[in-house]
DNA sequence: GTATGTGAAGCACTTCACAGCT
DNA sequence: AGCTGTGAAGTGCTTCACATAC
């Protein structure tokens, strides 16, 4: 359910940390488009509404990138914070599902932009197989290992029903994959070195509904 | 970019908790189907990935559901968390967006089991306003805060560009909407009594991009 | 014997506050 | 004067461990 704890010692960045990267790279990118050069902590803290001190203490774990008496420079802090987070290189990933949900992840263009590819698409219905899903042909999943190998695919999307979800992780994970984004609603279960993200609106929605409840 | 900090006196559950209730739910649900009448915290937290003394403690702010030496009733504990989270009552949502990504949303079938209940769409494209969508007819922007009031709306659903967003998270705040999805890559500002919470696959991908860089 | 509920302890993340650099 | 980088302090969530109940 959770990501595991932050080992703070002298290894890496606890994991929320890592987790909050993307914002302040989705951010930056914004400011870098408004023609914005320099930024201290305290205003690009305002815009992800994170203290500047949580800003600084983050950057930290990774390196000094900013200039004191001046702030942090766009450009550069954009370049790095790309760089911590491995998004110099263009990233293949295989789709697992090509119901609804699953082609309408093949076809999401907001992708493509960030580096990330669909490369291949694999369903277990019979009736799907050898169709075409966004340009690709969708495969069987019994050769998928050797599928995901040959394109060089790092990272799964999962978009299968949930009675069948824990079996189709546990071949994702037997075809070596480290990195899962799932958005079938089941608590996977997967080893330790296999990183799992979860996307469920419901879930979400769920969790507000409590304030909907109780505030008013 | 966060939920805010847990409150922990006297007054409610930390948002940390209202969160996992949700996962609690379904997990509590697969048992519940799969004929499963009593569970140990033991048990329910090897399914959710969680400790037992978790849960217990998460529960522990509601009430006492389980009985000593015994466990939890799978029905009774999904009931009272049901009611907890104010899942009783069916929600009805409004989208905004009628766009790729919002056409996905309301034909999306995995709300509607759960008592959630996408009622109106809106869009500001004038090509796009009038027609259908999911059965529903696309209306303008202009009327929102009207429309919302008359179809007992509580929840809306974002799916629109960047680039205006805050403008159309400004105005569905305006028109007294406390609880929001926000599907739109940006990093909403909102007064402090309404509850947002967002859906992006990107940053998930991207912060989990860290991980095949530095591991192996 | 088995499992809950919970104060107390532990731990990890956040914030403070200031030395140091520009 | 202004802002970063960071040890230290603070805070809140998680885990422990045991009294209590069945």
């Amino acid at each position: 359910m959770h990501t595991r704890p932050g080992m703070t010692g002298l290894a890496g960045a606890p994991e929320v940390v890592i987790e909050r990267l993307p914002h302040y790279l989705r951010t930056l990118t914004q400011l870098n488009n408004s023609g914005v050069e320099i930024i201290s902590s305290q205003h690009l803290g305002a815009e992800l509404q994170v203290t500047s001190a949580q800003i600084r203490k983050d950057l930290s774990y990774f390196g000094r990138f900013g200039k004191q008496g001046r702030g942090y420079n766009v450009r550069h802090l954009l370049d790095r914070i790309r760089h911590i987070l491995g998004l110099q290189t263009t990233r293949n990933i295989g789709v697992v599902g090509a119901g609804r949900l699953g082609r309408a992840i093949i076809g999401y263009p907001g992708f493509a932009p960030e580096g990330f590819k669909v490369t291949c698409v694999f369903d277990s219905n019979p009736r799907l197989i050898g169709q075409m899903a966004g340009g690709l042909m969708i495969h069987d999943m019994s050769n998928m290992k050797e599928i995901l190998s040959r394109e060089k695919v790092q990272i799964v999307i999962l978009a299968v029903p949930p009675d069948n979800a824990q079996d189709v992780i546990d071949q994702v994970v037997r075809s070596s994959i480290k990195v899962i984004l799932n958005y079938a609603p089941i608590a996977a279960h997967v080893p330790s070195d296999v990183h799992v993200r979860n996307v469920d609106p419901v879930l979400a929605l769920q969790s507000m509904a409590y304030h909907l409840s109780i505030d008013s």
